[in-house]
Parts: structure tokens; sequence; C-alpha cells
DNA sequence: CTCCTTTTCGACTATCGGTCGGTTTTAGTA
DNA sequence: TACTAAAACCGACCGATAGTCGAAAAGGAG
């Protein structure tokens, strides 16, 4: 049936925008379905409970926020601009930065984290392939692809994630991709360009 | 007064423990009340909310799983087995396995996450000094010590809090510790010994 | 004893996630 | 068109829970 799912998604819809903006443990499915216009049965005839409509939310973004480095994957960009371009699509857009800073407010770790494990999980076999093409081209050398590949993410993840990041963890992060991939020295600096430090260009110092 | 202190760390001993068994969201206030046979009013006299008592009990936790860490800083071991010995302190002890079981279920990552972000904020500081000692003795060479040694407590963390690591995980791990401190090839290799995969001695394999 | 502070009490409130029996809409079928 | 079964919807109600509050003990210090 077509109502159904499209009554689904509006659900969805609201529910992403309130989470994202309240946080999830703030927005109560009261809040939803006033939104929505509906009754409380309604809102549990399409899901189970709350927690399975954040799993759903979630579900929907990281869609959105992978579908790019499976393009990426298949675009024919040199292996290293693919290497930062996906690492660089599952960070926050720009458009959608302030979307990503209430990500980050305290009442949001569970979704967050949520959503970094199962990006991570989704990327690692792309970001694989992307290696192994590099390793055919001579750029790179090293066994162990998947699970090296996980660290990056994990540590592009937890550094980049966080308030503010130094240029020298950007540095530190260059130093151990090309290290870790047995990459040339050098070969992977342009990175500095393409990551503005927050800690660089504002006023406030000081990690976390 | 000493009767309050008394009867707070009592309190925060019995949440500590409903905590970790039953998780953090699955313990209710009257839960905690009801095991130190106090009233509702009691423990707001001493909490100011159940969020709060939850600090109070990650603060107790970290100290204990700091102390350790400092211990060794001022040991006389040498410098390699001091690095093993930091990172294996924050790690859970065999004892408290059980514990840090519940740790990982799904009702606390909120708990757990918080435990990691304050532990490595603790411990940098301690295997920066390390490192600086394994520097003077020429056994590495690098710069950026805190923002590289921060990475390797992000990286242990994240990986051996997983259910499973492969040996895979640990050979990385290992390389990318001896890269980023600039040591020498297979110096840190010993480590693997100290380290158990539970994917190589369970029956259960595939990743998360 | 009196006065003040610390500690304790428990009934009460507000909110929230979730349930349930029943009603309306929809869509297919005779 | 009339009937029917399924899909969609409703909202009063429930149980649990975090947090409040005014008052009552408990415990000195003078």
């Amino acid at each position: 049936m077509k109502k159904g799912e499209r009554r689904k998604l509006e659900l969805l819809e609201i529910a992403y925008r309130l989470f994202i903006t309240k946080g999830y443990e703030n927005t109560s499915v009261d809040d939803i379905i006033s939104e929505a216009g509906i009754a409380k049965g309604t809102y549990y005839y399409y899901f189970e409970s709350k927690e399975q409509t954040l799993e759903e939310v979630i579900g929907m973004m990281i869609d959105k926020e992978t579908e790019t480095a499976g393009q990426i994957l298949d675009s024919p960009l040199p292996v290293p601009q693919k290497i930062v371009g996906v690492i660089a699509s599952i960070r926050p857009a720009p458009e959608e930065s302030s979307i990503e800073g209430a990500l980050m407010q305290p009442e949001n770790i569970v979704m967050h984290q949520k959503i970094k494990r199962r990006i991570i999980e989704k990327v690692v076999p792309i970001l694989t392939k992307i290696v192994e093409e590099g390793i055919e081209q001579g750029i790179f050398s090293c066994d162990l692809i998947p699970e090296r590949v996980r660290m990056m993410l994990v540590l592009s993840n937890e550094l980049f994630d966080e308030y503010d990041f130094t240029n020298a963890d950007v540095e530190v992060f260059i130093d151990i991709t090309e290290k870790l991939l047995g990459a040339k020295k050098g070969s992977m600096a342009f990175v500095k360009q393409l990551i503005q430090s927050p800690a660089s260009s504002g006023t406030k110092g000081g990690r976390k």
C-alpha cells in the first residue's frame, strides 16, 4: 500500500528533525505525533518503539552519508583523492554542519555513537577496494588492508568529530595514514589544504 | 560532618554496582534507594539528579582505573613494558571482565563512552612522559608526542573494546604503534603474547 | 531546655513510553 | 451498489519513573 509508506516516511522525517534539533532523549513521542497531527496509536501502528524509530532514522542518515562514498569508488579520480573523498564524505557536509553540531551535544551520544559504528562498517569494504587499487598502481604497499582501513576510519572519526582538533592532529593523522598504507612520505600532505582545523581559525584554544 | 560523607559513599557504591549489573537506564532511583533503605528525599539530598550520580560513579571508576597507570610511570620497568602496562591498565582487569562485559551491553553505551573519553584524557599526559623517556633512551624517535599518544589510546580503546578483535587487528596495531613512535620494527612484537584475541580462542567468528 | 543545622522521610506531581479496544477509511469483490 | 476484510487511525488509559516539597526527626552548641 502506498498511503502507509508515505505516512511512515513523513513520521521518519519529523523524527529525524526533532531528534537532531532537540536530541533523542529530549524528544518525546508526543512531540512527534503532535507535530504530525496524529494519535499515539497511529504512531505505534508504524513503529514498535521509540528506539526502533531511532534505528530507522539512523538508517536513513547512513544511506544518505554513504552513497557518496560508493560513487567515489567508481569515479576516475586518482587513488589518494579517492581516499580523501571517502573520508570527507562521511564527515558533515558544510551545509549540514549545524546538524552535526547538534549531533555532538552530550544528549546525543547514543545516536552519534551508533551512527559512527554503522558508517565505519559500511565504508570499510569501499575503502578497502580503493586501497587495493592503489597497491596495484604501486602507490601503496601493505597487507591486512581491511584492518588498516578500519583503523584509519576509527581515527578520522574520533579525531575530527571533536569540537576542536589542532593542526598537529592533522599532521599526525597524515603521517599515520602514509605509514599505515606504505605510501611515500608526503604523498598525502595535500590533505592539509582540505581540512580546516577549527582550532586554527577560532579564538578559543585548548583540547575538548 | 562525617555522617553525610559515609552515606554518600554508600549510595555511590550501590549505584556503581547496580549501574554495572543492570545498566544505567535500567536502574531506577527506586532501585537504589530501596537497596540502601532510604527515602527518595534523602537520595536527592545527596544528589542533584540521577545523571549526576552517574557522573560521580564514573569519576570513581576512573580514579580506580588510572591510579595503576600512574604507578607504572614511576616504576623501574623498561619503557616498552611501561607502555603496554599503561594500555593494559585501562583495559578490564581479568577479575573484572564480567563487569566490563556488562559495560559493553547496548544499554550502557552512554556510560561506556563517557568513561573512555575521560580515561584517555587522563592517561595522555602519563603516556606522553613515558614516550619522552623512550626518546631520551633512543628507543623512539618522533615529534608531536601527545597527539600520537592520543591516537594510540583511541585505537586501543576502540579496537580492544569490541566484542571480538582478530589477531590481524593486533598485528596492525603493533605495526602502527611502532611506526607512530619511530620505534624499531619488531620492538613491540612481544605485545602479541600479552593480548588474547577473543576471536582466536572462541568458536564464533566474524567481526561485530 | 532552646534554637539552629543537618539529615531523613514519603506522599505527591509531571512526564513519558507504551497498550488496547474500538472506530473510520480504503480497496477489492460479488 | 452493497458487503467485507484489511489497513489506518484514534485517544483514553496504564505503569513506571525522575524529581519536588513541606515537614519531621536527629544532633549538637549555648
